[in-house]
DNA sequence: AATGAATGAGGCTTCATTCAT
DNA sequence: TATGAATGAAGCCTCATTCAT
């Protein structure tokens, strides 16, 4: 008897889909591959996605959704700056150890050329915590904890970049090379020190005069 | 037209390519639109280029080259700090808008998995550059100039990830609209004040402790 | 039509890849030729065949073994000399009739020059057949029935010469051609005839004493 | 200055063409790897042959006149049957042993089957050959040397078969390593002995009564 | 007249998608 | 409703043939 897909499978789908995805690229991945990792028939697949388009955009989905939670779960609520950069480090740090998939999967989105997607994506993706950064931002120069001449926009964009770097060396084989590279086997693997380097790095880039 | 191919065309090829793998990556880019865009037939390519796979290659070393010519002709010799930064990140604003795709195919580079590849690939893009930074910075902060207690090699590792997301920001769609999200297209689009805003940025982020 | 293919188009995938293999050698054959003539779509033989090599060595398993069943089918225990090779004559004929193709394939085996596929492919097709042969020849000489001084490897080996020209002359056009040239198309399309004769010369041949 | 190709050169083409298609067949074949090795280049094998095909055809002809003219310095005019036959088969055996890929490309040849190709080279090449032996039997039988029964035709048929089955055994690999097969390595590699052994049971086949 | 690089049709193979069961 | 084998378009690559030099 052919049951429906449990949930427990329909998750699976997504799940190893994301991996297939993450490891191989769009073009890359295979239908077959993804189905046989979730232990499910290729043509089930096709149930719940119309083709491998929307399959992949469902994976995306789903690594944003992973990605604002990670984000989330760093609240940053009542915290001084410093404090609150902290958290997001360690939480870039975790998040990435327990699964890089996701963050390889944000490198994978980002190759795509196509103009709508992009700019429908980069939205969804980008606007919340652009928001969230320039407010941060804003407020701390009001309190004149940091540099007034930085432009809120800009001190953002810099931040997250540098947050979106860590990420790939956390989760895609070259950048984790890279960071080696540059930082030297010892410091790239101890976690807490490169992230107290961080923090470090991005408070004097703000300007901040704080302690911390 | 059975003439040989003229330098240019065999350029053309190149070029053609390093767009076409920038574009798609390895698995989507095609060998008949590379030859059609390079005005050349498939068969040709075959006798310049053993397989997909070396002609790929090619393009990698290619784009290399040029990264580090555009690097190269940022100089530094003899310049302060505040300086040497500067003309780097203009040098990567002007190289970005003039080649993207060889930005993009770096992009696509990293999104190798393949463990071999990636480090011989990593240590010759990354460890010149590495050296380099890590050398400017060590002889600074010799000199009193930056943050003593900043680690070299990491302080040179989050100078190189922001230009790294800058040259993504100048040539990946996504990374651009995700600029324009964050700083607002008027300050995206002028390349003078953002540069300025990050020379500022990375010279607090080293707590430069001179003018500039 | 989608359904799971029948045994039968399973079976014609090989009938038709033989037929066309035996026609065009393996180079020369098509798999999309065959995939047409067969009935079934050219992707559907990669499930079943690893490859176009595969393919032919199914092709050329298959006929070996129609070669052998039809060898067998001859059978021989229990009559005397001529009437078995009369039966092998026979049996020759008729299997050329019905199954040209099989006997074709041989042909294009035997063209193949991989050293060690050639070494292997005789030691299964010809060492049974020639053990058969050479014992019969002692064990008749033994007897007194054929002249002793022949070389029982080489009475064998100019019997089943004969026999080999026997099957190429009923399967390949060149050589149905050439029979006919020689023996005139009143003798040579007179199976019966042709192949007393052809028992006649061989029992000669072997120096075989008694009443045939 | 670019001279006209020599008639070395023009002999060099067959040569080393009829090596190519004699080792690959006609499909597996290569005009640039006749071309080198030839030391000519690929463009003007197509002013001396318009394609391909003709080429082939032109190495068809070639082999066959060796073939012609390797029977005709058997000579065989005015020596008795067993001599003739003698002299026949240790011609053969010398043949091979020189220019085995003219042998090759006879079995290549009969691998065809193109129709009316096929006829008409039937016709030039066995036609000669099988008049010539059918008269020495006819003749044979007249002076009651051999089997008033055999139809002379069916025996040069077989008679033929015989050498051709030499030949192939002499110049291809299949063949030749099934001739080891049947003969042992011993009798197989000496010339002489298998000789005369073939030559005992051609003589015994045709019914020859007299001395040998 | 010879050269040999360029051409491009055609072959093998893959894999997203379909659909009979 | 799930299955998974079948489909066939599309991609990489080869090589017979052409033609500017």
């Amino acid at each position: 008897m052919l049951k429906k897909l449990t949930e427990s499978q329909q998750a699976q789908i997504i799940d190893k889909a994301v991996l297939e995805f993450a490891e191989k690229g769009y073009k890359g991945a295979g239908l077959s591959t993804i189905a046989r990792n979730a232990g499910v028939s290729v043509g089930v697949i096709y149930k719940y996605y119309a083709d491998k388009e929307e399959l992949f955009r469902a994976c995306v989905s789903k690594s944003i959704d992973y990605l604002d939670e990670a984000l989330s779960r760093a609240g940053g609520e009542g915290r001084d700056l410093p404090e609150m950069i902290r958290v997001l480090v360690r939480q870039t740090q975790t998040a990435c150890r327990e699964r890089p998939e996701y963050f390889r999967m944000y490198h994978q989105i980002t190759t795509s050329d196509d103009a709508s997607q992009v700019k429908q994506l980069a939205e969804i993706i980008e606007r919340p915590s652009a928001k969230a950064y320039k407010d941060t931002i804003r407020k701390a120069q009001k309190e004149g904890l940091i540099d007034a001449e930085l432009d809120p926009g800009a001190g953002a964009f810099f931040f997250d970049n540098l947050m979106m770097m860590l990420h790939y060396a956390y989760s895609c084989s070259y950048y984790k090379e890279r960071m080696n590279i540059y930082c030297g086997k010892r410091l790239a693997s101890g976690e807490k020190k490169l992230g107290e380097q961080m923090v470090r790095f991005i408070l004097n880039g703000l300007g901040y005069k704080g302690e911390y």
